[in-house]
DNA sequence: GGATGGCTCCCCCTCATGGGGGAGACGCTC
DNA sequence: GAGCGTCTCCCCCATGAGGGGGAGCCATCC
């Protein structure tokens, strides 16, 4: 069975846009659209979507104020992928705090989209990497790797992550773990899925940008 | 005999800043101090300073053309630190083709400035820190000064280096600069050679490292 | 004029990388 | 006990990446 996904969002291009990357996937399917926060409530009721893709500004009602009402109203809520414009939206601050399971920016290609679908969807929390370092700023005594690891990266892949980012090849990392190059290959692959990066250069990109590791 | 430093900055609060810093050393005196570049001149003619620590952003004469300028006109010229605030680094790079001996940012630490201070006016030079090593211990009897030319990008290597630290891909760089992915391969070898990297990802975290660019 | 260096593009080649599957062992929770 | 997640390892496969060559064009410098 596919992933059901419901889009709210009150610019109908967005909406179209993201509608052709969703449903190009096999395992995706887009079961309604919404065009603000307030029709959100009774779609989620009829239609019971695993997903909802929601921008965070809206009329009548905001993503926030949505995002709460549909974890309230509803038994079995949906996950809820907050989408924004822009990196520092306080909007998503509030929306994460009030229940979202994540947040998209509107620019990411569509390979990152579909990816932050299906993880939200799975159950990861997924925080663009670019803007994990400003949540941990806002937020204020959590630190930058507690904000990373609500990108859901677990010990082992942290560790894959720290040596990738001193440059090390899947051999090296092996030796350095004492597992198989195949293991390695496995978390690298995980990290790339939970980073949103398609190669290990733009992971290590990404752990810079978000403060899981710092120059000097 | 004390370490004589002359400051080339056009923002008196940078100036105060650096001869703070470099006064607190028993080893370091700042003998002078200029707002732009056109009074470097004359100041080296009379002072002559060990070190020029210069701003390569100054109005009347940047960093590059003061750098090029003291270098032609003196005849045992000191040694020169290109200052900057940003990674944004056309300028540093044009100052060290000018013949500048290393480069910093404004904000690094104290500790940093002053070991950087020391290390230039002793003869070695600041580019890329790690990468320079490498290539010293390679080249064995080479100078770190032969191995900063060596490290020193030229422009078309920055611009793909840059577009590298963003997560480009060869064949995406070749599509942003209008030239083929041949071209863009020719580049990144030379970066590579240059920056003692393996892979453009060791390339991406020396540029890191460096200072090339900054998270955020 | 010749030399140098930067930018451009081409060839061939090897191999690490990353995606697509799957599977067993272990520890945890329900 | 069943289920789940993590960690471990394996297969095949396509391709991007990087090395080692070479070459032409152009500007600057001597």
């Amino acid at each position: 069975m596919p992933l059901t996904v419901l889009l709210v969002d009150d610019e109908p291009l967005v909406r179209a846009g993201l509608r052709a990357v969703l449903s190009a996937q096999p395992d995706i399917e887009v079961v309604g659209e919404a065009a603000d926060g307030a029709a959100v409530i009774p779609l989620v009721r009829q239609l019971r979507p695993d997903l909802v893709a929601m921008d965070v500004r809206m009329p009548l009602l905001d993503g926030i104020e949505a995002t709460r009402a549909v974890l309230r109203s509803v038994s079995e809520p949906p996950k809820i992928l907050v989408i924004t414009t822009f990196e520092n939206d306080e909007y998503v601050y509030g929306a994460l705090r009030a229940g979202a399971d994540g947040f998209l920016l509107k620019r990411s290609r569509p390979a990152e989209i579909v990816n932050a679908v299906r993880l939200v969807a799975e159950g990861d929390s997924l925080l663009f990497p670019a803007a994990v370092r400003r949540l941990a700023a806002e937020y204020g005594n959590t630190s930058a790797r507690e904000a990373m690891d609500r990108a859901a990266l677990t010990e082992r892949e942290a560790d894959v992550l720290r040596l990738m980012t001193r440059g090390l090849s899947n051999a090296e990392i092996a030796e350095r773990l004492v597992v198989g190059t195949e293991t390695v290959k496995s978390h690298v692959s995980a990290v790339l899925a939970k980073l949103g990066a398609r190669d290990r250069t733009q992971a290590v990109i990404a752990a810079y940008e978000s403060g899981f590791v710092s120059p000097g």
